[in-house]
DNA sequence: ACCTGAACACCGTTCAAGT
DNA sequence: ACCTGAACACCGTTCAAGT
């Protein structure tokens, strides 16, 4: 960043902010940039073409519409979610798989708010989806109810972290993090209860 | 509805869709109908004004802006919210609140999906809030626990009805209903037995 | 007090033309 | 294949003028 290394090629032309090629990929990280710092609102495509130092339109080169790349940005999203091994544990991996969730979300906050908000339904895609499955079919759910709980959980993950993500420059993040964990652990009981019935009877 | 009963009153100058003074209730009320009828994308303050057969800027007399017109939705929307009378009994209580604020997002679900997902935090107006803290402060929750046990509610009942919402043009109710259900139940004996525990110990 | 029209400063996107 | 500029059909909102 400092202005020491910044060696500026020679350039032919209007001057550009930068020589790399414009691809979808570049797009949509700087999309996530402009909603980070000015909210959804301070998305324009104009104002985007002109950070990336290019003609409006060749955003459409990559990109079939302002939609689209809000499309672009809730799968950036849930792409950056990563759940960690299962242990076998219950109630310590729906904890893990539930503040990994919880991390993404603070990594991004507003994109992530965007994310949590559009239309399409299946909050994330299907390889966590599936390794949470996986953490409910092997505490012994039969495949139906663990769709259930799991559906369940991420609602309460939804409304949780909208409601975080909306108090950020309230309040502080212990503060957050204790409230997330109180309805998380009451939630993770009643799972591990239903668990513990559906095994005796 | 029928024609026979369009008694229009003569009319002096540029012909008006209707009489009455404009009102700030009655630009909610139509600002609603097209919000559920075209989408939030829909509601524009130009259209808005087209429908209400009024010049655009006469809205501004009332509403400060379009996005305190969505404010101005947002209260609309919970102040149709009414929870029954708490009967004493936590889970039929808690039941019967969380069904009185799914009923209402039914009502109208757009408008509903608009006010889940704007920044102000309480999802409720102080009302219904006071009310559903006393059935857990009557089930014997200390203050700051049925602060924190409601907002776990809270946190379910806005993933729930956010992914209900979407999905209402593509499954029946019947089927959603069950889904709610089951969630619920499970986070209300999650509820019932830290009661009992708290009661106990 | 409430309503209006013109005007301002924006939008997203289509299209035909460039390279 | 990708980029561009002009143009189209919109937006929300300010302001000064009407009644």
């Amino acid at each position: 960043m400092s202005p020491i290394h910044q060696t500026v090629a020679p350039r032919r032309g209007r001057p550009r902010r930068d020589r790399q090629p414009l691809t979808r990929q570049r797009i949509v990280a700087e999309a996530m940039a402009v909603v980070e710092g000015a909210g959804l609102a301070g998305l324009t495509m104009r104002g985007l073409a002109k950070r990336l130092g290019v003609d409006t339109m060749s955003l459409y080169n990559h990109v079939d519409s302002r939609d689209a790349l809000l499309d672009a940005i809730t799968g950036a999203v849930f792409a950056d979610l990563r759940l960690p091994p299962a242990t076998g544990g219950l109630r310590a991996d729906v904890r893990a798989a539930a503040h990994a969730f919880r991390d993404t979300a603070l990594r991004h906050p507003r994109c992530t708010h965007l994310a949590l908000t559009r239309r399409p339904d299946s909050p994330t895609g299907p390889g966590p989806v599936a390794a949470a499955l996986g953490i409910l079919r092997r505490a012994g759910f039969p495949p139906a109810t663990a769709v259930r709980v799991l559906r369940t959980g991420l609602a309460y993950l939804v409304g949780a972290l909208l409601r975080e993500l909306s108090a950020i420059p309230a309040s502080d993040d212990a503060a957050r993090r204790a409230e997330f964990d109180f309805g998380l652990d009451l939630l993770i009981t009643a799972i591990t209860d239903a668990d513990r019935d559906a095994r005796r009877g």
